[in-house]
DNA sequence: TGAAAATCTGTTTTT
DNA sequence: CAGATTTTCA
């Protein structure tokens, strides 16, 4: 930092300063096996930095000679930058830092052939790859609506998390899909994959697990090459990327593992915190160092925390402590419902900006990501700064989608998923029978479905206009792919999008958000420009979909707990604590013990990311799927010492209870939300007058009343002639005439419409 | 064939 | 309740 020359004792590298002895250790120990247990906050991404300089600085191992593995492309992101910070230049070399993933598709690249892949496979997304399980379960003769591609697409990436192979899977487990018929299914679907020159997410870690296992020439040339082996929130792998370690580590030993148990989170994914539990057991002659002290939190927070997490009982066990001030307590403020939740943290915030915070030191956890939206409403009618993390993502936007298909079809001619995504989009008279017939003739001949609507083009088994289109279609195609060499990717981009008619459909759909798709397709191919080749940037694309476009501005930041993991903030405001929804209903009615077990490892995580002040709410009352549901405290929340809490119930929440009671006896209509698991907040709705207030039976409430035809054919009461109105749809409009609940309006947009008045709301 | 209406369905968490 | 999917109608 300063400029000064170091101080005397500085005999020792700069990149040990400031570290305490544990830290010391955890860098120092350099060779052997080392397993770092690391608390939340106690400077884990420091050591592991300190040390990956240390082995670089001391000449242990060139850059290139270490595998440094973390879980998000922002966690390798970060170390790359700070390793970079210190050494200097030269560490931007360090070719194998980056996520499992991105390092297996970087080696399967390499070794593609060995498992009946082309070096340039594409990676397919979830998308693409329902659709594929979808042909599949249609083509067994099952019924899509009993076994669902998504169901089908779940099991195979639990067997592919487990390192299991189609042939692997065991009678038991093939079970569990279409009465036994999961592993063949696995198999078809790993051929299709092979005949398209494609892999899925788990594919990446599952073929190159198979290369280490079955190339003993290619094993060796990783284990001689990485002399250390690095691998970041270890309690976060996977049986398969554990075998991939176990593998990779056995020549040279060098293995060096950091993690937490308490923070197992991603079990759901095939985690398996057991890894972490049984590193000693191994490797052998571990040594493990464990990092306790804690520099983010006061002590109330770390306190709260560790006594929540107390409760569970599969833990290799540390005490966190702390030199810091002991700070505010934590705060549980019980509510009357959602909006009173979000407005309360809304004042909470604007109070602390009033107090010479900044938005961006806040944060708002919530279990799911559906709890955001009721932070967002609040936000906006406010005018309080706010950012989403997660949630819709950039690249899965479909305009998005669209023109990555049209890419990769000219990267990789067999991406029958790509040729079937872009045949008949923009609209060129392709439809269900031209498509039909493309796929049986490849079926028939073996060949992408490129090459057999090339070669029926030169049948005549195709209407005149048809076959003129699809003939259009294949020589655009080939022809971008002769461009492809020449033209920088971007231009290549751009073009296609204004030759295939993408642009020009977009341009005359006049709907509301056509515009904003325009601009999310420039704004594709500029991202193109950062990118040497194609093939480069379709693996970014798969591979690293976060979207944190660097947000400017101080926002204050709404995200899941999983999301917050690895992030602090001076402030954090933990919401929805509700048994049912933290922890989660579905962790309580399967899983058992041990899926609680992780809701509490999620409840600590939440805990340990604020440093100085941590905000706990619950609602009495939620709408769930717009039933208004009442709800009671989460149980963690009576697992924090009353010591270190300042508990806080406002008068409308405190009352839930009685009120829940009393309205449901006086209310003249009781009965008709009776046995329809509608809450107390019910009557609040209908009294509001939302519409949306409806009996088990779908009919509104107030149909109870008015007879059901009469009510059927009122006019909206908001509606009146010449009424500005907005439909999701068409945009924004007016309206023209009335007919009973029928509208007939004049959108500025899209024209003349009859529209239901259900579907437009005043604006 | 496409657009509008009815019907279905689902809620963790993500590389 | 909202988004996706399926059915219906012109």
């Amino acid at each position: 930092m300063s400029s000064s020359p170091a101080p005397a004792p500085a005999a020792e590298p700069g990149y040990l300063q400031g570290l305490n002895p544990a830290q010391r250790d955890a860098v120092l120990t350099s060779d052997g096996p080392v397993l770092v247990l690391a608390g939340a906050g106690t400077g884990k991404t420091a050591a592991l930095t300190a040390r990956l300089a240390h082995l670089i600085a001391t000449r242990r191992a060139w850059p290139s000679e270490i595998l440094a593995v973390t879980f998000t492309n922002k966690a390798a992101r970060e170390m790359r930058e700070r390793v970079g910070r210190i050494l200097g230049e030269g560490a931007e070399a360090l070719p194998w830092l980056g996520t499992f993933h991105a390092i297996a598709a970087k080696m399967l690249r390499r070794h593609a052939e060995l498992v009946g892949l082309q070096a340039n496979y594409t990676i397919l997304d979830t998308d693409d790859q329902l659709r594929l399980l979808k042909q599949l379960i249609v083509a067994a003769g099952l019924d899509e609506k009993r076994w669902t591609a998504r169901a089908l697409a779940g099991l195979i990436d639990r067997w592919k998390n487990r390192g299991w192979t189609p042939h692997e899977i065991d009678a038991a487990e093939s079970e569990a899909f279409a009465n036994g018929r999961g592993a063949e299914l696995y198999a078809a679907y790993q051929a299709r994959l092979a005949a398209v020159n494609a892999c899925d997410f788990g594919d990446l870690l599952l073929h190159m697990l198979v290369i280490l296992k079955r190339h003993r020439d290619v094993l060796e040339l990783y284990q001689q090459r990485f002399r250390y082996i690095m691998v970041d929130e270890y309690q976060d792998t996977n049986a398969a990327q554990y075998l991939w370690l176990r593998l990779l580590a056995q020549s040279h030993r060098n293995i060096c593992c950091v993690g937490d148990d308490d923070q197992s989170i991603y079990s759901w994914r095939g985690a398996e915190v057991a890894n972490i539990l049984r590193f000693e057991h191994d490797f052998p002659g571990a040594k493990t160092v464990r990092l306790e002290q804690n520099y983010r939190s006061t002590p109330h927070i770390l306190a709260a925390a560790s006594a929540v997490i107390a409760h569970n009982d599969s833990r290799l066990g540390k005490e966190l402590w702390t030199a810091l001030e002991a700070g505010e307590r934590i705060g549980v403020i019980g509510v009357w419902d959602g909006p009173e939740e979000a407005r309360r943290v809304g004042d909470e915030i604007e109070a602390l900006r009033r107090g010479g915070g900044s938005y961006d030191q806040a944060a708002i956890l919530v279990r799911a990501q559906h709890q955001t939206r009721e932070f967002e409403d609040r936000f906006i009618a406010i005018g309080l700064p706010y950012r989403i993390v997660g949630g819709f993502r950039f690249y899965e936007r479909a305009e998005i989608r669209d023109a990555l298909a049209y890419l990769r079809i000219v990267h990789q001619p067999a991406d029958d998923l790509a040729f079937e995504r872009i045949v008949n989009t923009p609209k060129r008279g392709l439809g269900d029978k031209a498509v039909a017939r493309i796929h049986q003739l490849a079926r028939a001949e073996r060949l992408p479905l490129l090459l057999a609507a090339a070669r029926l083009c030169d049948t005549d088994e195709l209407s005149g206009a048809a076959r003129k289109s699809l003939g259009r279609l294949v020589g655009d195609v080939a022809r971008w792919r002769d461009l492809s060499s020449s033209l920088p990717h971007a231009e290549l981009c751009r073009q296609i999008l204004d030759e295939s008619g993408y642009t020009a459909m977009l341009q005359a759909d006049r709907s509301a958000e056509s515009g904003g798709r325009l601009e999310n397709l420039t704004e594709l191919a500029r991202a193109m420009e950062e990118y040497e080749t194609l093939g480069g940037f379709l693996e970014h694309v798969s591979l690293v979909m976060d979207n944190d476009a660097a947000e400017s501005g101080a926002k204050v930041t709404i995200m899941t707990i999983h999301a917050a993991k690895g992030l602090e903030f001076d402030t954090v405001f933990l919401a929805g604590w509700e048994e049912g929804l933290f922890p989660s209903q579905r962790a309580l009615d399967e899983g058992g013990t041990k899926s609680l077990e992780e809701e509490r490892r999620l409840a600590y995580v939440a805990i340990t990311r604020a440093r100085r002040r941590c905000v706990i709410l619950h609602a009495a009352n939620r709408r769930i799927y717009g039933q208004w549901t009442s709800s009671i405290p989460s149980r963690f929340i009576g697992e924090l010492p009353d010591d270190h809490i300042d508990a806080e119930t406002t008068m409308t929440g405190g009352e839930s209870l009685w009120r829940a009671q009393w309205s449901e006896q006086t209310d003249p209509f009781a009965d008709v939300g009776r046995g329809t698991g509608r809450g107390p907040g019910w009557q609040r709705a209908a009294a509001l007058g939302e519409p949306a207030a409806r009996a088990g039976n779908g009919a509104r409430v107030v149909e109870v009343r008015a007879s059901a035809a009469s009510f059927a054919a009122k006019p909206r009461a908001d509606m009146a002639l010449g009424q500005r109105v907005f439909h999701s749809k068409f945009g924004y409009g007016a309206i023209r005439a009335i007919e009973g609940n029928k509208l007939e309006i004049e959108f500025e947009q899209a024209g003349t419409k009859h529209v239901l008045d259900s579907f437009v709301t005043p604006a």
